[in-house]
DNA sequence: CCCAACTCTCACGTATACGGCAAGGTTGGG
DNA sequence: CCCAACCTTGCCGTATACGTGAGAGTTGGG
């Protein structure tokens, strides 16, 4: 099970705009738009300029559509989410540039803090909700106990 | 500490339409324009047309400003819960209006479904969000882990 | 009664997040 | 080489969710 990295076939595969779009559920004028507000870039360009993307870019296109559908957040908050995870691509590349292990270190520890914010901010999202379902299951457990009140012994 | 209801001035007091938005933290535009989109009716109006605000209005704005901000939903979205809601309302009336233990039983347990489906609509959004949780912070220990086998004890 | 502050109803303007079409270039199988 | 299918940029259109006046009326304290 060894990656020795010789398997052009696995990396080479490149997709074309309306293929990662059919792969993630988008539309491919959404695929351009995110790239229009810099949330992607395309791994590469064909000769004729057609826009080709790898699986980083597939697996980028999905946590953009998850923060969208799935949190209801505004492109620009997820613009921002991206620039963190940016700066931890940018740690990446700096933590290969050295072997210090001080400075690798403090490269990762970077981010284990920003992985930490983005986790803080979905936290939160999910309390508030959470907040409301308990509110709500609180108006359903009284409604239940009024039906209780009403004599009969199963409640529905 | 007995509430005789003989205050009058407690239950009186109606807001209007700049005091509810900075009551609840919205703009005097906003709260009128949920009004346009069938999300609320003031409770009254003044002589001069001027819209009044009770409590009752106060609470269902802060509602719709927590499902709008916290949970991320379109307003449509969030006109089908209160449709759900006033449907719970009209079956209030309903249930008042007759004495026949077995319809109220009935109008109660129509109420609980209600709520039951508003809770699992928040669940979802809640566990689409864990997901993400989850997977952020599976990145995370795996960077922590990273920092343990670099060396030094102490994680950061 | 007066007037400043507030509100009313249009009505047009704006940002976001795309949809859709035009006019033209690219790809790739036959 | 051909051509159908796909892609490009450009640009205008649209729904949502308001912002921002205009012009007129209302409220309430002095």
């Amino acid at each position: 099970m060894t990656e020795t990295s010789a398997r052009p076939a696995e990396t080479a595969r490149l997709l074309r705009i309306q293929e990662v779009a059919d792969e993630v559920g988008l539309t491919a004028r959404s695929v351009r738009y995110y790239e229009e507000l810099g949330l992607l870039k395309p791994a590469a360009r064909s000769e004729g300029d057609y826009r080709l993307y790898d699986e980083t870019d597939v697996e980028r296109l999905r946590f953009i559509k998850g923060l969208r559908d799935d949190a209801g957040f505004s492109l620009a908050e997820i613009a921002q989410l991206l620039e963190d995870e940016a700066a931890r691509e940018r740690g990446h590349a700096a933590y290969h540039a050295t072997t210090d292990p001080a400075e690798r270190k403090r490269i990762l520890c970077e981010r284990v803090v920003s992985y930490g914010r983005q986790i803080d901010t979905l936290k939160r999202k999910i309390d508030r909700l959470q907040a409301m379902v308990d509110e709500t299951e609180a108006r359903r457990t009284r409604t239940l106990a009024k039906i209780g009140e009403l004599g009969s012994d199963e409640p529905c």
